[in-house]
DNA sequence: CCTGAAATCAACAAAAATCAACAAAAACAT
DNA sequence: ATGTTTTTGTTGATTTTTGTTGATTTCAGG
């Protein structure tokens, strides 16, 4: 069994079809590789092949519409995976919205009696369906941007429930101003769920380091020592002073 | 099988219906390799083709997880679409948990500014998204078979909300009993919903109007003279008595 | 019923993906 | 270290897929 399998059914199962050639970069070896590796598996059911691409034998209604939208899928599959390094069965997580916290929520789904908060209803939907957690839904009114809730509510239910790990998100990294999004609410959200966990886990991928078109600029609150910081690239020069202090996790 | 089939099944569904043309340039190939690919798809009947463009023939888009364990999804399906003839743009709508309803949500994403309030974690998120919607999530506590909330505070946001139609439904059928489900929960947010509604619209297929291994028990509330009772094959004479007063709905 | 535009089909050449075999590199044990 | 095993990348022959061309069919409007 080669070491690639378990990426290669993961990323192949969430994305429902990913080319060859594609796949040979993502893993950073050569097509010929791919092809060599793939084969025990699909002789083995385990996923189906064809001429250029592998695509899943699980039901092809799987991967959420959320996911194929987004930018970046590689990338937060691989950190989701890698979160999976980080929370075992029986932890208490909360979770705030967004795509990588999609792709966090169904990597999850292999973890048993979680005990999960979020405002995200696509995240609650989603692990709500494993038997055996104990999910709860902050928040009532749903914005359609991505069915997250900021309502009075939905804090309320955050700050009466702490976990072991909040995992939170944001839209840039900046080299002076550190976490940002677009949203006074969501700085609000992370807070709240920051201050009611042990720990907090800020994923971000590489692409959030870059410039973007939209620039956000509200701050998210500040990370304590020893929280983690997921994301899927090594961490350049000029941001470190950022993450000095934080357990960095890259994952590949 | 191809590598572009997912793809082209996500498109067809997700739209409804493409241009051979449009599809061609959405993937950056020839129109030619549609025309191809697209063959062995609708011999197998998973899309329609019309001269000139693919339309789909499932409901908009594919049924979620939930779908795979749930039996008669074509009836379900038939019924979600004729759901759409009563459900119009702006309407209200309460809705609550279990597989129809899932359908339902997945039917009425063609809708829009619709109000919805739910129960159900699944409802919710599918209808979030939808841009105009004003989606509210009723309830906090999920649990994990069917990911839907019957605590407290669900309830109050039911009661909060007026709206114009409560889709409902059951899991039995009893010639003498009338509407049937298992959990007094269940009877108590339908009662719930009944009572802040306009109309109720009861959905059951026919399947539910056969025997089943697991008996509910527990009675739902009396519809109202012209509440709307939508299936999928006409009423069997020694149903018609509890149907009489009501507006029957045979979808095909 | 005829006609022109658009869509489809059939066939062939070009491009891309696959496979098999070998050599280099990495991992392993002795 | 040394030799062995395993894995990986490369090369070139083979197979599959794709785009193009031109002939044929379908559709809408007169």
């Amino acid at each position: 069994m080669s070491k690639y399998e378990i990426q290669i059914r993961e990323i192949v199962n969430m994305q429902g079809s990913i080319t060859v050639l594609e796949l040979a970069r993502a893993l950073s070896v050569s097509d010929q590789t791919i092809r060599r590796v793939v084969r025990p598996l699909v002789e083995r059911g385990e996923i189906a092949k064809v001429h250029g691409a592998l695509v899943s034998n699980r039901s092809p209604i799987d991967p959420p519409f959320m996911s194929r939208m987004s930018q970046n899928k590689l990338a937060k599959i691989a950190i989701a995976r890698s979160l999976l390094d980080l929370i075992k069965d029986g932890d208490r997580i909360a979770i705030d919205t967004g795509s990588t916290s999609a792709f966090a929520a169904q990597a999850l789904r292999e973890r048993r009696y979680l005990t999960v908060v979020t405002n995200s209803a696509f995240v609650a939907s989603t692990l709500s369906m494993v038997p055996g957690n104990n999910v709860s839904m902050a928040g009532t009114q749903l914005r359609h941007h991505d069915g997250a809730s900021f309502d009075r509510s939905a804090f309320e239910i955050i700050e009466r429930i702490h976990v072991d790990y909040a995992l939170l998100s944001a839209s840039l990294v900046d080299e002076r101003k550190g976490f940002l999004v677009h949203e006074q609410c969501e700085v609000d959200m992370a807070t709240a769920m920051l201050e009611n966990s042990s720990k907090t886990i800020m994923a971000v991928d590489h692409s959030k380091f870059l410039p973007q078109n939209r620039k956000p600029s509200l701050k998210q609150p500040e990370l304590k020592p020893g929280d983690y910081l997921l994301t899927d690239k090594p961490i350049l020069r000029q941001f470190q002073h950022l993450t000095s202090s934080l357990d960095v996790v890259v994952a590949e």
